[in-house]
DNA sequence: TGTACATCAGTGAACGCGCGTTCACTGATGTAC
DNA sequence: TGTACATCAGTGAACGCGCGTTCACTGATGTAC
């Protein structure tokens, strides 16, 4: 008996396999970037045909998109609950933004990264979630910082925490040091400004 | 008469198609990202036939290497340009190496963007070539700022650079506003540490 | 309770594609005599 | 100056690969009577 599908079984049929394919998709996208993303490998995990996902979705990149779609409500999320009872302090976000990241680094990049290999679709779809979260993101910090500039702010601050995560992910850091206390040591320099260097 | 080869023609016989490889290479990159090198194509337009570029280069990958390595020289001169004279400000370093990217983003992103879908040995060789510019990068900062804490505040600095060109390439920006002034305000930020929330 | 049937989530085979690389070759170049 | 020859940058054909997607199908599910 091959596929009895007796119920109560773990086979698919009948409504999990949507769920259980972008499961399987986040973890090879953790494992294999998203440019590892494949119908064909997430099929072979699931010990599924491959033109099933067909059924759950119009394409490989609707599966993409259906995952970036989670990564920002997660990302939100986890923001929201690092910025929500102290209301001066930007440093649990940025600490929480890096946290995500690092966290899901396959994903983080689906998310922000690599636009330009993107197929047309995925690439606008994703383009506007990120356009989104950034709007948000500003909002709140306009309640948090002083009127004038405060895009500026929410730039340099985006520039940072983005830029940071990134090279976290890459690893191009000093694998010596605690990871934790780097992140804390840059973002109290966000909120000080650079030293000047010694009067001459 | 087909590829006659007089002397003094453009064909390559004898020496330049290397260069006209990295050409072509290069441009390639520049439109369709790094994901987008392709031998084959890099052959067609060349009007050349693909396996001749095993006789200048042991791989696609070599191929990559290569323009790594020139994308660093590249960026390396032009930092040292934007540093020179002065011998404090930073801002006109960080605004050089925003504008290189920009110039050059898929170059840049093959540089230091998505070290995960590269194959093993250009994975290798191109993060040791970035931990090598970045070695060059902190040494020259250690000589403009205070001593305690340089590496943080280089991390601080490159995070800042990096995650705000990413983002302009990626073109996640308000199309609006003047790429220039933006950058800017946001490196004077650096200088400043973020405005404190108005006293309650 | 038992049978006929529509639904639709799954299947295997096949499509066309572009890729990096290998192979045995060819034919122009430039050198040795 | 003229001929024989080694070199080696180029070639076309072919390899095996994995991919996304389409197609006509099958067979279990759950519903209507």
């Amino acid at each position: 008996m091959p596929h009895p599908a007796e119920p109560g079984s773990d086979r698919y049929h009948r409504g999990n396999l949507r769920q259980a394919i972008l499961e399987t998709a986040r973890s090879l996208l953790e494992e294999a970037g998203p440019g590892g993303l494949s119908l064909r490998e997430i099929a072979r995990r699931l010990d599924v045909s491959a033109p099933s996902a067909y059924h759950h979705f119009a394409s490989l990149d609707a599966i993409a998109v259906a995952l970036a779609e989670q990564g920002f409500d997660e990302l939100t999320e986890r923001l929201k609950a690092a910025t929500g009872n102290l209301d001066g302090r930007l440093g649990p976000a940025g600490a929480a933004y890096i946290s995500f990241a690092r966290a899901n680094p396959g994903l983080y990049r689906l998310m922000f990264g690599e636009g330009f290999q993107m197929i047309s679709k995925k690439n606008l779809a994703v383009r506007s979630l990120r356009q989104r979260a950034y709007a948000t993101l500003s909002e709140d910090l306009r309640k948090r910082l002083p009127e004038p500039d405060v895009s500026t702010a929410a730039l340099f601050l985006w520039s940072l925490v983005h830029g940071l995560a990134l090279l976290m992910i890459d690893g191009q850091l000093d694998a010596a040091a605690d990871p934790n206390t780097m992140i804390d040591k840059v973002l109290r320099l966000a909120g000080t400004g650079l030293p000047r260097r010694p009067a001459t």
